[in-house]
RNA sequence: GGGCCCGUGGCCCAGCCAGGAUAGGGUGCCGGCCUUCUAAGCCGGUGGUCCCGGGUUCAAAUCCCGGCGGGCCCGCCA
């Protein structure tokens, strides 16, 4: 791939270290390139170069080297000016043109494009969401930010294999195939998707289980304490009321039916470990239950245009027998204690040697307590059995390199799951583990949880986004299919989730979210389709021997530069992972791109060439966009 | 108690790692622009003690130290 823009910025260098070495001087070329930046204002040059970073006597010969770079006569220079210590660059429009002419007739619609010459074989574990409740839009942003991963992978060339991890064993769900059991496996309303009824069942239980063991321990207790109990129970009795509201009949008979049993938690947990030995008698409602949540979860990640390769059950991990594997391993491992009576492996140990911390990347300072692999009762933890998908994971795709899409609360579990893998001699996939790390989504004014069944889920805000753009499309007077109505309303959605950095938490605001405004997905696809709408009225082959060579002015030349940067950009997103920076590009190209359209009519040009040059930026735009959307997973709508 | 992350106009975010121009966008609010390629657009205006206090430096939103405020982790939960 050639980067017009690389090429650039090594044109204004070398025309730059000539000028300083002709007064005697020194600068490393290398040092000249890196500091290159695009200036804040457009009065400020093209490209500008900050003297003070460089060397002192270069800042008192500031006016000097700008006078004779200009006299070298470089391809690219055409004005050098001194301002306030900074050398400020007006590039020449015909080195512009004949960059961008080059790169985009060579390359057409994959320019920014770089093909890995030698593939790998990359595996993306995201969403894994446990089958106890529908999508709520944390697991969201981890669906969207998954894709994008996987993306940035796939555009690079690699295989990629996307996994989805259905953790259906463990306590929640144990909860909720008690509640379903209990109340004979109920149907749900017609109004209300499987998965949302399932989800309010699942909360149900856990709630009146919850409610149950603190009336049982308040009744021991005294004053204050007793009070912090009753004000607990108050607070579950309100979540399950609210419940109640969204489905009455399935907590009455819950309440019904719960009443006799007099150890809730106990039977559930037998319940979890009956699942965990794969017990008959429960092993139909189990998969049933499972079964419906997931299809649920499947409906809303086709809504979002997100598709899985695979997905894994931990039942089955464990019935594999590659979870007890795992403990064998580990009992004759280096490594193996006992920790407060119950099998362990002690990472802190293995932690302690900075070369193996380095090379699995485990965060400075960051505490490594012992991994316990077992209950007394037997059955494993949730670290234990994802050893064993990891291995899994590594071994069954012949994987050079694995993904673990994961909230960044789980840092600790996730170092602690390399460690172990090290550990366990699996030194080479404990190195090749990836955990891509994002904050949590928090929902102005509600404390989000599951086992509350307390939630914005992702059905309802993509039901919102698709009505409020419905309703904007109607008083417009415009009607759109309901397929490019989702498009709009998913891509906003994940605007949303792509434009804040996965490091930081985002507050996600519904009432703003469903906006389809300005700096929204919705003005990107505008952009696309104002520049495909001028390409398809022009309805010919763009003709690059005609290009005027000095028409790059105001406007259009901001506009040529930032299409000439855009393999740059895309090259550093895909290999950072950082969507953050390619969302805010866009913003400018697409920002750019509008005002010029506003003032300057291309098909109209009467000039050829101009008009051809001209159309070239339209058509740079229109393939940085489409390959931006490629990337980012945003639809491409052809009318708006 | 220990550790990590965050704090930038009313609201949301970029810039911080590799210190340098008058701190950028978006949104909100006020005003203007459709006989010309899509007005979900464009143009103009409004709005900031870069959390606070020290330090380093010719130069600090950026680096260092100490606070304050918010979030998260330190489970035989996941």
């Amino acid at each position: 791939m050639c980067h017009p823009y690389t090429d650039l910025k090594k044109c204004v260098t070398i025309a730059t270290s000539r000028a300083v070495s002709l007064l005697g001087l020194e600068a490393d070329p290398d040092k000249i390139m890196n500091l290159l930046q695009e200036p804040p204002r457009p009065d400020f040059g093209d490209i500008a170069l900050p003297l003070p970073r460089l060397s002192r006597q270069l800042v008192e010969k500031c006016g000097e080297v700008a006078r004779l770079i200009e006299s070298l006569e470089s391809e690219c220079v055409e004005r050098v000016q001194c301002v306030s210590s900074y050398l400020n660059v007006w590039v020449k429009s015909s080195y512009i043109v004949k960059k961008l002419v080059e790169a985009l007739s060579k390359f057409g619609s994959t320019y920014g494009i770089t093909r890995r010459e030698r593939p790998l074989r990359v595996v993306v574990e995201f969403v894994s969401a446990n089958p106890v409740h529908p999508l709520h839009i944390g697991s969201g942003r981890n669906a969207v930010l998954g894709d994008f991963i996987a993306r940035a992978h796939e555009l690079s060339g690699d295989h990629v294999e996307r996994r989805y991890y259905v953790n259906d064993l463990g306590l929640q769900v144990a909860y909720l195939v008690y509640g379903y059991t209990k109340i004979g496996r109920p149907k749900h309303p017609p109004e209300m998707k499987d998965d949302h009824f399932l989800g309010l069942l699942y909360a149900a239980t856990s709630i009146i289980s919850d409610i149950v063991k603190l009336k049982k321990k308040a009744a021991s207790l005294v004053e204050n304490e007793a009070l912090e109990a009753r004000k607990e129970i108050d607070s579950l009795m309100s979540d399950l009321l609210r419940i109640r509201r969204k489905a009455p009949e399935l907590v009455d008979k819950l309440m019904e039916f719960t009443e006799s049993s007099e150890d809730l938690e106990q039977e559930v947990r037998s319940i979890a470990q009956a699942l965990e030995r794969g017990e008959p008698s429960i092993a139909d409602a189990h998969r049933e239950v499972v079964d419906r949540v997931i299809s649920g979860i499947r409906e809303t990640l086709t809504k979002l245009g997100i598709s899985f390769d695979k997905w894994d059950y931990e039942s089955e991990l464990v019935r594999s027998g590659l979870v007890s594997e795992v403990v064998r391993r580990a009992q004759s491992s280096d490594f193996f204690i006992y920790y407060k009576n119950a099998p362990a492996l002690d990472l802190g140990r293995l932690a302690r040697d900075p070369e193996v911390r380095r090379a699995l990347a485990i965060p400075e300072n960051l505490e490594v307590p012992p991994l316990i692999l077992a209950r007394s009762d037997g059955t494993t933890l949730y670290t234990t059995r994802d050893i064993a998908y990891a291995i899994k994971k590594f071994a069954e795709s012949g994987a050079d390199m694995v993904y673990n899409v994961i909230a960044i609360e789980q840092t600790l579990p996730q170092a602690q799951l390399r460690l172990a893998l090290y550990a366990l001699g699996y030194v080479r996939e404990a190195k090749s583990l990836v955990h891509y790390a994002y904050e949590i989504v928090n929902v102005k004014g509600l404390s989000m949880s599951g086992r509350r069944a307390r939630y914005v889920t992702v059905d309802e805000v993509l039901d919102l986004l698709v009505a409020k753009t419905r309703e904007l499309a109607e008083s417009r007077g415009v009607s759109l299919s309901e397929e490019l109505l989702l498009k709009i309303a998913r891509s906003a959605l994940k605007y949303v989730m792509l434009s804040v950095s996965p490091k930081k938490t985002l507050v996600f605001d519904p009432e703003q979210a469903v906006e389809v405004k300005s700096g929204t997905a919705t003005y990107l696809q505008y952009t696309l389709a104002r520049a495909n709408g001028i390409l398809s009225k022009y309805g010919k082959e763009l003709d690059y021997t005609k290009v005027s060579k000095e028409g790059l002015v105001g406007k259009r030349k901001e506009l040529a530069l930032l299409i000439a940067r855009f393999p740059e950009v895309f090259r550093k997103v895909v290999v950072e992972l950082t969507p953050e920076d390619l969302v805010s590009y866009l913003n400018r190209l697409a920002e750019v791109f509008n005002s010029w359209y506003d003032t300057d009519p291309v098909i109209a040009e009467p000039d050829e060439e101009l008009r051809n040059l001209k159309l070239v930026l339209v058509y740079g735009t229109k393939v940085v966009v489409e390959n931006s959307f490629k990337l980012l997973g945003i639809d491409v709508v052809e009318r708006i």
